[in-house]
DNA sequence: AGAATTTATGAATACACCTCATATTTCGAA
DNA sequence: TTCGAAATATGAGGTGTATTCATAAATTCT
């Protein structure tokens, strides 16, 4: 009764599920959640209205895997496109035009969060909670590392400048959406990222690798990074 | 039929309508949008289901009443506020205070922003587009002021900096709540107007970049100032 | 093959927004 | 003051959509 074979049973039932989260984030994509239909949803999905929720308890929890979907996706993304790059400064910019993108093509997708996270009775917790964690968690450890090598300012707790960045994107999305500008976006990723980013044209600036005091700061931040990330190893 | 004595009669109207955005205010602000029904809205106000839809057109366009009346309210308190500051440091530390304050105490009404907003054919020249501009103006206005005397940041395009100004506190203002940690939210402030405000102690902007102590005590301090507050949350 | 179990179906139910035929109230004119 | 017309109010019922559930079909096991 509980374990089945793997095989094609198991294959055949995933392709269904597989089937009617793709209808389900082709038509919240399309219309938002409000006026898409668990019956559209059912019919695009070739399957009968009742077995929507043999795979999914409502349309909330539906709505929810297609955001956590969403999320997995855009962290994979940013992820990989980081990892080819090898300035702080080029990666930070990579990660805003990778967002800005993203919430562009998919913004009906992102604006179901706070509806479908209003129910959940503890959102810190939830998979929607960790799957936002992972992604924002990319941002922070380049700013770690940016401030240690003063790429990025220090005068600003890491927790605050992540709140500023994705923050400002979201809303400035929203305005330049309005306003029909698509094309200001790289103007705006600039000029966030210069409040953001130490300017680069100033002559000192990786120059503390001599034996003076700006390189026991560089140490001393090292050292302060080492500890942060134990205690944060240690916290869970 | 259409000019009655503006006595009694017509009070009596405005005073029943006036009950009915009242209790849609209430319960709206507690259970945000998806979750109030019409029909305890009607009950609160002490009329028929009927009774609301000779008032308002349907539940979004009620919803959309209570959104604009907050618009409203928050715009004139803002205003007034700022307009009893000198300078515009202050100015645009308490604008950020009050906002921060405002959503706090009523995100739910501004979470229906989008929500009452999307059915709208054209968002540009709609009323509620119409209160909020007439409330960001505010920054605006003391940006201009701030950037033509050298209090602000004039790398940054006006429009640019309202979209980081509002962005970050709408977008940081949640992670607090989630986070439940109200307190940080002057630090949070402190932090977004360094951002933007040129800092009057430095007499050169550019000063702590070169490998001064002046320099190096700002990396050391911050560095300790992320330990803290790790170690403060843990603590916590 | 036949029983047992899993999976699928779609008609029926539940619930909320909204309408509308009817009733009540208000107000001016006789 | 009374009467009729206009304005306002009512709540039972219409409508649309999420969700359930008795029944059927498909699959697996013996």
């Amino acid at each position: 009764m509980q374990k089945l074979k793997p095989s094609t049973r198991r294959e055949k039932v995933e392709q269904k599920e597989d089937s009617i989260i793709e209808a389900a984030h082709r038509i919240f994509r399309e219309k938002g959640f409000a006026k898409t239909t668990m019956a559209e949803i059912a019919r695009q999905s070739g399957v009968a209205d009742g077995t929507v929720y043999l795979y999914f308890k409502n349309k909330e929890a539906l709505a929810r895997t297609v955001v956590s979907d969403f999320y997995r996706r855009l962290t994979e993304r940013a992820q990989s496109g980081v990892d080819g790059l090898e300035s702080v400064q080029d990666q930070l910019r990579f990660l805003a035009s990778h967002h800005m993108e993203s919430i562009m093509n998919e913004h009906r997708i992102l604006e179901m969060l706070p509806i479908v996270s209003a129910e959940i009775d503890s959102y810190r917790g939830s998979e929607l909670f960790d799957l936002n964690k992972n992604y924002v968690i990319i941002f922070d450890r380049l700013v770690k590392v940016g401030q240690a090598s003063g790429a990025v300012k220090s005068t600003v707790a890491p927790w605050i400048l992540r709140d500023i960045f994705f923050g400002s994107m979201d809303y400035g999305f929203k305005t330049m959406m309005i306003g029909n500008r698509r094309k200001d976006i790289s103007r705006f990723i600039d000029d966030l990222l210069g409040l953001i980013i130490v300017d680069t044209s100033k002559p000192n600036q990786h120059h503390y690798n001599d034996g003076t005091l700006g390189n026991l700061a560089d140490r001393f931040e090292a050292a302060a990074s080492r500890l942060e990330t134990m205690i944060e190893k240690r916290a869970g």
